[in-house]
This record gives structure tokens, sequence and C-alpha cells, in this order.
DNA sequence: CGGCATCCAACTAGATACTG
DNA sequence: CAGTATCTAGTTGGATGCCG
């Protein structure tokens, strides 16, 4: 039996920061707002994602499609076209995702109220 | 049928947004590596964290494990006694995390070699 | 239309010092 | 031992203006 230290000193190999690998991948506050809108609709151009995902400024959707598009997950097709049309996609890879997004959107829905509640009693206990 | 900017407008009606909230709870840099900890050894003192988490500063995890315990995915229990001594382990609600958890892992274990090939042709293609 | 470049405000996280 | 407090460097993201 290792003692701690030693068993979990190195925990890139034990497999856990892949998750934090995936999650720099996949996480984020637009990236999952972006690949849902691609999903439901398979073909969207830049000005149509901006109106579907709200709030969002054109730099950050510019950074974050390109950021998708270098990760293999969003597929970017510009039309030689005056004036220019750019429709984006989501690439096999990218479908790979959809389950994962659903098992978090699952489990907000199944939990998000205790953690609402218990916020509330943490903060009561301490005022 | 309803437009795309009627029907996607207000994505967190939609039962998108929610997967940006629980990210919020449970992602993060820190979050996945101490919660894996608490897991794998159910119950930790603040330093047995620190020593089983590479390169994390201690107000870090102070910080995380305050957030974590405010959400109720962790329980903290500090003994009267000196020197002092605190206990941390997985709440009921934080073992519901486990199975996202690897959702995610499982994602990166099958598909990081495809976003690092994809990372490379990109910056290639770029330069 | 679909960007890119620049500037700047806000937040994040590391290092360091101190405490019950 | 398990924190808290402070300072600061680095990063993020919004606003704005320009371009093919």
């Amino acid at each position: 039996m290792k003692k701690p230290s030693e068993r979990l000193s190195k925990n890139n190999e034990t497999g856990d920061c892949q998750v934090r690998d995936a999650l720099l991948i996949i996480g984020g506050k637009w990236k999952n707002m972006i690949m849902h809108a691609l999903t439901i609709q398979p073909y969207l151009r830049f000005n149509q994602l901006k109106v579907n995902i709200p709030d969002i400024s054109q730099k950050m959707l510019t950074q974050q499609l390109r950021e998708l598009e270098r990760d293999g997950l969003v597929n970017r097709k510009a039309y030689a076209e005056i004036p220019p049309r750019v429709e984006y996609s989501v690439t096999k890879l990218g479908l790979t995702l959809t389950p994962v997004y659903q098992v978090i959107n699952q489990w907000q829905l199944l939990h998000m109220s205790e953690v609402i509640k218990s916020r509330e009693d943490f903060d009561d206990s301490k005022s």
C-alpha cells in the first residue's frame, strides 16, 4: 500500500487531468451554446449564430468558432461571394460531444435545485 | 415554423444554458481534481488534499473547497483540537457527479488524439 | 458580411506574509 | 494545521473602429 502522496502525486498519470483537458476544449461560457445551435440546425452563417446565442459579442463568437474549428469540432466553409458568406457546421468529431453535453445538462436538471438550496443554507449560516 | 431567431433567441429557456450553469459548479481548473481525490479516498485533511493535487496553491484549495462546500458537494468537518484538524468528504450530492466526470473523462480518452491531430493540421495550414 | 486590431476594464490566480 | 489578507502579474472579455 503506497502512501497517499505517492499514490496520487502525479494526477495527470492517474487519468483525471484528462477531465481538465476535456473541459478546456468543450467548456467555457460559449462553446456549448455554439455546439448546441449547430447541432439543432446543422448549417448556420456567422450572423445567424450570433442571433441564436444571446449576448455573445462578435469578438467572442469569432474567437470561439476559431478554437472549435482548430480542434476539429466545427467546420467552416467560406464562399467566395460578395457579400461574403460563411457557413458553420458540426463535424463528426463534434457530434461525439452531444452525449457529453447531455449528461451535463441532465445533471443540472436533476440537481440544480439542491445546489441552490445548499447555497442559501450556507449563506444564511454565515450571516 | 418559427424563424431561427425566434426559436432559439432565448437559449436559457430552451434548456442549454443549463450546461453553462453546471459547468460553473463542476468546472474550472481544480474542482474535478478535488472531487476525484475525495471520491477515491473519502476523508482527507486539508494538507492531504494539497499533496494529492499537484501545483495547487493554498489559496486556490481553500477557495475551491469553500465553493464546493457552499454548493453542497463537499462536507467540511472541523475538529476543535490543537493543532486544528479539518476533514473533507464528498456529500451524497457530490457523488452524483461521478458519472458526469466519467463521461467527460471517457470522451477525452476516446477523442483527444483526434483533437491534437486537428490542431496540428490547422496550425500547419496557417503557416 | 464576416471578420481583425486595438484599447481598456474586470476578473483570476500566484506569491508572500501573517494568524488562531 | 488550516486558514486569512494583501499585492500584483496575467488573462479575459467588452467596446470601438477599420477592412476585403
